[in-house]
DNA sequence: TCTGGCTGCCC
DNA sequence: ATTCTGC
DNA sequence: GCAGAATGGGCAGCCAGA
């Protein structure tokens, strides 16, 4: 007779792993868990542990987040309910699936009565996590790293096969599976397949000139940054089609391109990794913001897409991914007819490197990337064979609100309202959670809880006192905040206690460096 | 039919 | 996306 | 050095409710 495992004992699992702190016990914890479940539960079960629910590759969503689980708990969380159901893992799973087909009039609120029906039965335990996964954040210090290390115990099989397979495929709940139940020669067997996108290579954060150059022996090549959407290209003769960062398919956004790549790549097969932009006729870059921006009527402007190719991964059946660098780049110039190729420069010369950033900027580009010339494509991982360096930018500002945090954070004022000076008020531009060490979130707290006006909610509202030198990419126009302007990827360099908020930086200042950016970029409110 | 809120997906 | 921390 | 957690902004698309 067949068990089939409960609800229950995964959702034990997950305590147990959130409250295990060494990754070769959770790693532990895990295999065996799989190693006793059946073998229907192997997929589905890795997906759950993970917060995926459904695998990377995959156009299923929930569309279920924090505020309707917040709603429905307020209005379920007095109900009494008699006879409870156990459920087993399967039959969690089928009522995700159930959910994620549901679309259309009405699917809303048949989405909530679903949930809610679940919610109810389930035990505290079971409830807890069952959310975090349709949050897709565990906290238990598993996600898919520890998940591959875990897989390879439970299989017996290398770690680093295991971790490649995944990469390729895109989707660890089938790698597990196939790995437990079907071996070694299953693993292996999986190879790159035209149309199933493969996870991109990441860069690292660079410091400096210096420090790339030392890092990688001097032999590197530098490549423009553009500021844009990573997509990865698979071509098969006449059939192209466009994957993002996240294996999602967007050949639709970009048809023109499709064509163009038809005619301008040499090659019957290809997988190739670029960067898709926007520009104006001259070729300045439209801000990252106005790429985004994809329902407009575009014929009032000159907008085009482009992308700039990096890489070639894939060529006429062949996987090129354990060629150096410098062969692939070697391949692809020769495969392009025209079509557009990031600008790179192969040099060991401080300065001569420091133009070439120079100039990326002057053309409007994020900055540059430093890649050993003799690396691998590694997938899905960030290593420091590719460094990348950006133009960066900043402000004095204060706080003038912080909220409390969650998980580590939860003792801590840790997310905190930044504002610019305008007139005699502040003016909000956006949120920074980044630059504290644990330390400073503590004293920072007990700061600022000195200055207290009010708290609402989770938001404590202080006197303008502290002020936080704050570094960050980009000022953007902004919807939602009454400055108009927010900052793009904002966060606390040094704290400024010695600095008085009547001397911060104004609102003024922040519209000057807006306006300053169109200097080098398009404007796609200019023709309109 | 319009608007606003929520979610997902880019960075 | 960026940053910090524990392993 | 890696993996994980904690959170940022904007835009499109979908749905509910007025």
């Amino acid at each position: 007779m067949i068990i089939s495992t409960s609800f229950y004992e995964l959702s034990r699992l997950c305590s147990k792993l959130e409250s295990e702190s060494k990754t070769i016990k959770k790693i532990d914890l895990i295999s065996q868990f799989l190693l006793n479940i059946q073998p229907n539960e192997t997929n589905i079960s890795i997906l759950l542990i993970t917060g995926k629910i459904f695998p990377d590759r995959s156009e299923k969503t929930l569309n279920i987040s924090y505020k309707t689980i917040h709603s429905l708990l307020k209005k379920s969380s007095n109900q009494q309910v008699l006879f409870k159901k156990t459920y087993n893992i399967i039959e969690i799973y089928e009522e995700f699936q159930k959910m994620a087909r549901l679309s259309g009039k009405g699917s809303y609120n048949q989405k909530k009565s679903i949930l809610t029906g679940i919610l109810t039965q389930l035990p505290d335990i079971e409830r807890k996590f069952l959310i975090r996964m349709i949050l897709g954040e565990m906290r238990i210090g598993v996600s898919s790293g520890v998940m591959l290390l875990a897989i390879a115990k439970a299989s017996n099989i290398d770690s680093d096969l295991i971790k490649n397979a995944y990469m390729i495929y895109g989707d660890l709940g089938r790698i597990g599976e196939l790995a437990i139940h079907k071996g070694f020669n299953a693993i292996k067997k999986i190879d790159i397949k035209l149309f199933r996108p493969i996870k991109p290579m990441l860069a690292e954060m660079g410091v400096s000139i210096p420090e790339i150059l030392e890092e990688n022996n001097q032999n590197i090549i530098f490549e423009y940054k553009y500021d844009g959407i990573r997509v990865q290209i698979h071509k098969n003769f006449e059939k192209i089609k466009i994957y993002t960062r996240k294996l999602n398919d967007i050949s639709e956004m970009i048809p023109d391109l499709l064509s163009r790549l038809k005619n301008e790549i040499d090659s019957t097969t290809s997988i190739l990794d670029g960067e898709l932009v926007a520009v104006d006729k001259t070729g300045k870059p439209f801000p990252f913001q106005d790429l985004m921006r994809t329902n407009i009527d575009r014929t009032k402007t000159d907008l085009q897409y482009k992308i700039f190719i990096f890489d070639i991964l894939y060529l006429n059946g062949k996987n090129l991914l354990n060629l150096p660098l410098k062969e692939r780049k070697e391949i692809l110039s020769k495969i392009s007819r025209g079509f557009d190729l990031a600008k790179t420069l192969k040099s060991s010369d401080p300065e001569e490197i420091k133009e070439f950033f120079q100039s990326s900027i002057e053309s409007g580009h994020e900055g540059m990337i430093g890649k050993k010339a003799d690396s691998l494509y590694y997938l899905g991982t960030r290593k420091k064979d590719w460094l990348k360096l950006k133009e960066d930018f900043s402000l004095d500002l204060v706080i003038i609100a912080a909220e409390w945090g969650s998980g580590r954070r939860k003792e801590w004022l840790s997310n905190y309202h930044l504002a610019a000076k305008e007139d005699n008020s502040y003016r909000m531009i956006g949120k920074t959670f980044k630059g504290l060490t644990d330390e400073e979130f503590e004293q920072m707290t007990e700061k600022l809880l000195s200055l207290m006006i009010k708290q609402e909610k989770n938001v404590v509202f202080v006197q303008p006192k502290v002020v936080v030198e704050v570094v960050f990419n980009e000022i953007q126009r902004s919807p939602k905040y009454p400055s108009q302007y927010a900052l793009r990827f904002a966060r606390i360099k040094n704290i400024r206690y010695d600095k008085s908020p009547k001397d911060i930086d104004t609102i003024d200042d922040i519209k000057r460096l807006y306006q300053n950016k169109f200097i080098k970029k398009a404007d796609i409110l200019k023709n309109r």
